[in-house]
RNA sequence: GGCCCCAUAGCUCAGUUGGAUAGAGCAACAGACUUCUAAUCUGUAGGUCCGAGGUUCGAAUCCUCGUGGGGUCGCCA
């Protein structure tokens, strides 16, 4: 197994400061920041200096003179106050890149321990059309899913529907008040009830809005929906009848979105499918003493003495009996523990929520609710604005629509492919399926590459464009390898051994080398904007490669065949990349 | 009011956990095409890292106090 190469040369750097009585760690190695001087920098003497109370260049001239010795350096030189900079042999950078690539994930998934992780993201809502805030929520989660499937985890991605609060009440009586013929409102009606759903999606997205004003202008309605929703948790014949009805009609609406952004759930559950688990949870947190009734609901404190700030209790059950979404996502906690026994649950929602899965959070812990080892995370996000700052709405103040955001990308980028006189060399079919992935593209590499818990701006002009750090810049990077890589077999020309000639050559090498760190530090951190930033280097240094570098053309044939190869590991490692993103790469355009 | 997040080039953003001269991309300017796709590449210019203290040999990064923006603070999700 293949060892990162920052790794690999931090061992051996570790190790002469180990030989010379100092903690190995401050051998870390980094990538050097001014390349001019070297491709690595050590600069652990200064550090290790400091603790021991000793002269950090000496440290620094100790270290040099031991790692000349080794042979893996073609240059070593001591700047500054103790900064160690260094510039690989090149027999060294070879063997590794060719070590990577023989790997089919690069020589990562052999530094790892596989986990099991859960990751719940997506959270579309019954009669919601998915928007906008679930932009962000869809494609983090799904490109950190990928991620740990890369890694050789056990990725559950779980969508959890929100189907089980008092928006159900409030859309069970909207329809009772606009239909009130139909069967479903008789308690005495225990069924059969009809297969066909008596509301369509858009009928449904109309009536929320509607139930949800009238909720707030007339008491009582809303008072009508609580009992609702109570009796719907409580198993209520027709309200479940017609309820089933709303959510099929809702999965089949998500899934459309879902399937145009490429996210993958092994499991479609809900806030409803805890049902059955709460009335025993709720008997479990009272008998044990960690639940206690306040105000007429039923609440755990999960307040302590070191905390800075107020942590208000987790209702578990309201003064009217019915079950909040705090309630559902620990009884939702439990029942994953029974069911998967994760070693790490990570929650891909809006960073706003952060409260809410700190009182879950503690709640689970003080219930034990799961493992004491297993890792329960928020992976919280920011917001997505419109060009004024703030979040982004549609003219007339709305909500946006994540259909009408996605189309707007794959229309921009028909303009776009369209600009570059596309049509003329493919014909309709391609051509579309190259502006869908570009516009998809567009998007999400553009929402990945910010950090994520700052907002952004959502500027589709500026994300479609083929120039910068954008989605479709890495896919020309791609599709300009294919090509190449199409000619070249029609030329008979095959790939061999990588020499190295040009330091354009090296430097994409150097790239490549890179991926280790880039994927494992976005995992850890959950932060797929890493993983944009390493795509970005590699596609720039190939760029740059292309330019300076004939491969078909290439006269001296062991070279020819040594960048072709390079060629094939760098589309396969972009590609790779792409993928973790999400991104799908066409075969030409 | 308490707490959380954010503030870096004209604009949009990175910044590898405390290291050298703070980096990219757009936009601007100057170059490179009888192309393995110029949808590319090379270069120039652009900074009070919100402010003030502090810790340190060394701070955009850590601590304190402010300023500005966003969010949140028990029966919505």
């Amino acid at each position: 197994m293949t060892a990162s190469l920052l790794s690999q040369l931090s061992a051996r750097v570790g190790q002469v400061f180990a030989d010379c009585e100092l903690d190995p760690k401050f051998g870390k190695v980094v990538l050097s920041q001014r390349r001019e001087l070297g491709q690595f920098q050590c600069n652990g003497a200064l550090a290790a200096a400091k603790s021991a109370k000793r002269n950090p260049r000496e440290i620094a001239e100790l270290v040099v003179a031991a790692l000349e010795k080794t042979g893996l350096f073609q240059e070593l030189s001591l700047a500054g106050p103790g900064f160690i900079n260094m510039k690989l042999a090149d027999d060294f950078l070879l063997d590794h890149v060719n070590a990577i690539s023989k790997d089919e994930t690069f020589g990562i998934r052999g530094e790892c321990t596989p986990e099991k992780v859960i990751l719940d993201f997506g959270g579309p809502n019954v009669a919601k059309a998915m928007h906008v805030g679930h932009l962000r929520a869809t494609i983090i989660g799904e490109s950190l899913r990928r991620l740990h499937e890369f890694l050789g985890n056990e990725a559950i991605s779980d969508v959890h529907f929100g189907d089980w609060g008092l928006p159900m009440g409030l859309l069970i009586k909207e329809i009772e008040l606009q239909q009130p013929e139909l069967p479903y409102f008789d308690t005495a009606n225990e069924g059969p009830f009809p297969s066909e759903s008596p509301v369509t999606v858009d009928e449904l997205q109309e009536l929320y809005p509607a139930a949800s004003a009238r909720s707030k202008e007339d008491p009582e309605f809303l008072e009508a929906a609580r009992q609702a929703t109570f009796e719907l948790q409580n198993g209520r014949a027709g309200y479940r009848a017609l309820w089933q009805h709303m959510l099929n009609v809702s999965i089949a609406e998500t899934k459309i979105d879902f399937d145009l952004l490429g996210a993958h759930f092994t499991e479609w559950k809900g806030e409803a499918d805890t049902n059955d688990h709460i009335p025993g949870m709720l008997k479990r947190f009272a008998d044990e003493g960690l639940s206690e009734l306040s105000d007429g609901a039923v609440v755990v404190r999960v307040a302590e003495d070191a905390d800075k700030k107020e942590i208000p209790p987790l209702i578990l059950q309201k003064s009217d009996g019915a079950v909040m979404y705090g309630t559902t996502d620990l009884a939702t906690i439990e029942q994953r523990q029974i069911a998967h026994d994760p070693d790490k649950i990570l929650y891909v929602v809006d960073a706003r929520q952060s409260l809410h899965f700190e009182q879950v959070f503690r709640a689970a812990r003080k219930g034990s609710s799961l493992d004491a080892d297993a890792v329960l995370e928020h992976v919280g996000f920011g917001t997505v604005n419109g060009k004024d700052g703030k979040p982004l709405k549609t003219r007339d103040g709305g909500v946006v629509r994540l259909r009408a955001l996605i189309e707007d990308a794959i229309g921009e980028a028909r303009k776009v492919v369209e600009e570059a006189g596309m049509a003329d060399r493919f014909d309709a079919g391609e051509l579309s399926d190259i502006a869908t992935k570009v516009g998809i593209a567009a998007i999400k590499f553009a929402d990945l590459s910010n950090q994520r818990m700052s907002n952004y701006v959502f500027d589709l002009e500026r994300f479609t464009k083929f120039e910068g750090k954008t989605g479709p810049y890495q896919m020309y990077a791609a599709v300009r390898i294919k090509s190449m890589l199409r000619k070249a077999a029609d030329q008979n020309i095959t790939s061999g051994d990588l020499v190295i000639t040009e330091e354009a050559e090296r430097n994409l090498m150097l790239a490549l080398s890179q991926l280790s760190e880039a994927v494992l530090s976005a995992a850890e951190k959950s932060a797929p904007n890493i993983l944009c930033d390493h795509v970005y280097a590699l596609t720039q240094e190939f760029n740059a490669f292309y330019h300076d570098c004939q491969v078909l053309g290439e006269t001296d044939e062991k070279v020819r065949a040594s960048r072709l190869r390079l060629c094939e590991i760098t589309l396969r490692q972009i590609e790779a990349v792409l993928h973790l993103l999400g991104i799908a790469v066409p075969e030409r355009m």
